[in-house]
RNA sequence: GCACCACUAGCUCAACUGGUAGAGCAACGGACUCUUAAUCCGUGGGUUCCGGGUUCGAGUCCCGGGUGGUGCACCA
């Protein structure tokens, strides 16, 4: 880096501005490359980028430049260029120019830029991780040495994506699939919305949050866990569909499939229930994977998983039936814990019935699922916002789209009985008095907009990191938010 | 929060049972006007994550701490 002053000190000793205003770009590398024909009359194109190898040769250089496409090799030559020439060596990979000039073919076959005058127009005093690459003769990139401290990675993201283009293709895609959600959600003529952030009783979920305090009213706010509330709050108001795109924050653990923030996408339809939800959400998905990747058969690790429609529809309790043996319907909460011991499922004193069969299904059913699964009629003690189902009372209607064993959507049929809502709020209170931390805590403003009525409603919400890592194939949540949390350096 | 693993030059990695810390790339100097992991000759580069301890001697062994990874716990 002192080297790379001392050439910073140089240029300007020269009378060169080493970080000038902005430079005239009229064409790209992809295009550049794309375009030539060797018959066409030359062409000349101004491209600016980043320097990322360079090979001096006396009298003549080469070097590939990077833009946001892709790069491009260029050809300095010291009978074309002059004294200017020699100022190059005051350059190094990781500088940023803007160069001119016509496009040719060299001798080995690769088209180039030969340049006729150049920029700098950024000094990188910092050095760059080197990246050596070859293309063999099939066409493959083999990279010597790649960058892959995943902490560096993670916290100076900004070099991976300069080093590493394939983590600039996934956040691409990752782009891709949020708009192409949206126009799918806006042609259906659902409004998107925006509901507060800081809340002042937090609900939807149940997980512990993340509290701050607002100054001028002296009183803690809560980051929302859920938008569910608010956003039902919008159908009782009267908007027959409403949805919002935007990050919830959980106050737990952080792991392959956990960020403290994250994208949830929740999307609210007036007059419909959880068997509508599940025909729109597997075309919603399947239709999101045939734009984005030009099929709906993906392979997810070693798995190659089809979100072709439809998907099936099974009952929880008969998975659990399926995968432990057991039948866990309509069991107390004492028999559940036989079960669970008999299962060797280690399960808290603190928690009650809903959360054991969570538990089971979580560690011995859930793990099963890699083909794209509802699981559907979900026990009324872990699901206090859902229906009651219309034909087994002690079940509601819920269901969890599970695929690659990893929970992606939960939905239900809403609860609008107001009566019913203050019922199931108090059984969550209890829990809480029982020491369940993260059961929730009574909304009674939400309560007074049931009392106003809620026409029947479906709901849904999709973890939008989890669909993103399974339509580009990552395996941890981390290598698809561009900036996952870290503990601070030092 | 717990367990295991990792941390050595800018990057990727070596260093046997404890015995002078090394390579490739990058950097620097030189040669070279079609190279492409350019090549050839030469040079410099280290708080071995931090702090203690054991030892004649610690990158290596022990204790404590940090960060990361993986798993568990927790997690609509």
């Amino acid at each position: 880096m002192k080297r790379r002053l001392e050439e910073l000190e140089e240029l300007k000793k020269l009378g060169i501005n080493p970080y000038p205003y902005e430079y005239p770009v009229n064409a790209y590398s992809d295009e550049i490359l794309r375009n030539f024909r060797d018959e066409d009359p030359p062409m000349n194109v101004s491209i600016a980028g980043r320097i990322m190898s360079i090979r001096r040769m006396g009298k003549a250089t080469f070097s590939h430049i990077q833009d946001s496409r892709g790069k491009i090799q260029i050809y300095f030559k010291k009978d074309v260029l002059g004294e200017k020439y020699d100022i190059l060596k005051l350059l190094d990979i990781g500088d940023i120019i803007g160069v001119k000039g016509e496009v040719f073919r060299t001798r080995t076959g690769e088209v180039t830029v030969k340049v006729d005058d150049y920029q700098i127009l950024a000094k990188s005093i910092r050095p760059l991780p080197v990246v050596k690459e070859k293309i063999d003769e099939h066409g493959n990139r083999i990279v010597y040495d790649p960058f892959t401290d995943k902490e560096m990675r993670y916290r100076q993201r900004y070099v991976d994506l300069i080093v590493n283009p394939e983590v600039k293709q996934v956040f691409i895609k990752r782009a891709k699939i949020i708009s192409t959600i949206r126009e799918i959600l806006d042609s259906h003529g659902y409004i998107e919305v925006e509901t507060p952030i800081l809340q002042p009783v937090y609900g939807g979920a149940t997980a512990r949050p993340f509290v701050t305090h607002h100054n001028a009213l002296d009183m803690d706010l809560y980051l929302r866990i859920a938008d569910e509330l608010y956003l039902k709050r919008l159908i009782v108001g009267g908007f027959d569909g409403v949805y919002e795109i935007g990050k919830d924050f959980r106050n737990e653990g952080m792991d392959r499939m956990h960020n403290p923030e994250f994208t949830m996408l929740e999307l609210y339809v007036a007059y419909k229930d959880y068997n509508w939800m599940m025909e729109f959400t597997e075309n919603l998905i399947y239709n999101v994977c045939l734009r984005v990747n030009g099929t709906s058969k993906i392979k997810f690790g070693d798995n190659e998983i089809d979100l072709t429609p439809p998907w099936k529809r099974v009952p929880m309790f008969e998975l659990l039936k399926q995968y432990t043996g057991e039948n866990l319907e309509g069991k107390s909460e004492d028999e559940l814990r036989a079960i669970a011991r008999r299962l060797n499922v280690d399960v808290s004193s603190k928690i009650g019935v809903g959360k054991i069969i969570d538990e089971i299904f979580s560690e011995l059913v859930q793990p099963n699922l890699i083909q794209p699964t509802f699981v559907i009629d979900y026990p009324i003690e872990m699901s206090p916002l859902a229906k009651r189902h219309r034909s087994k009372p002690h079940l509601v209607e819920r269901f969890e789209v599970i695929i690659s064993g990893m929970e992606v959507c939960n939905a239900f049929s809403e609860l609008n009985d107001p009566i019913d809502q203050r019922y199931r709020f108090e059984e969550q209170a209890r829990l809480r008095a029982q020491g369940d931390e993260e059961a929730m805590t009574i909304d009674e403003d939400f309560i007074r907009a049931l009392e106003y009525g809620m026409p029947p409603t479906a709901g849904l919400g999709i973890g939008i990191d989890r669909l993103v890592m399974i339509l580009t194939n990552q395996k941890t949540i981390r290598d698809v938010i561009l900036f996952p949390h870290m503990r601070p350096e030092k």
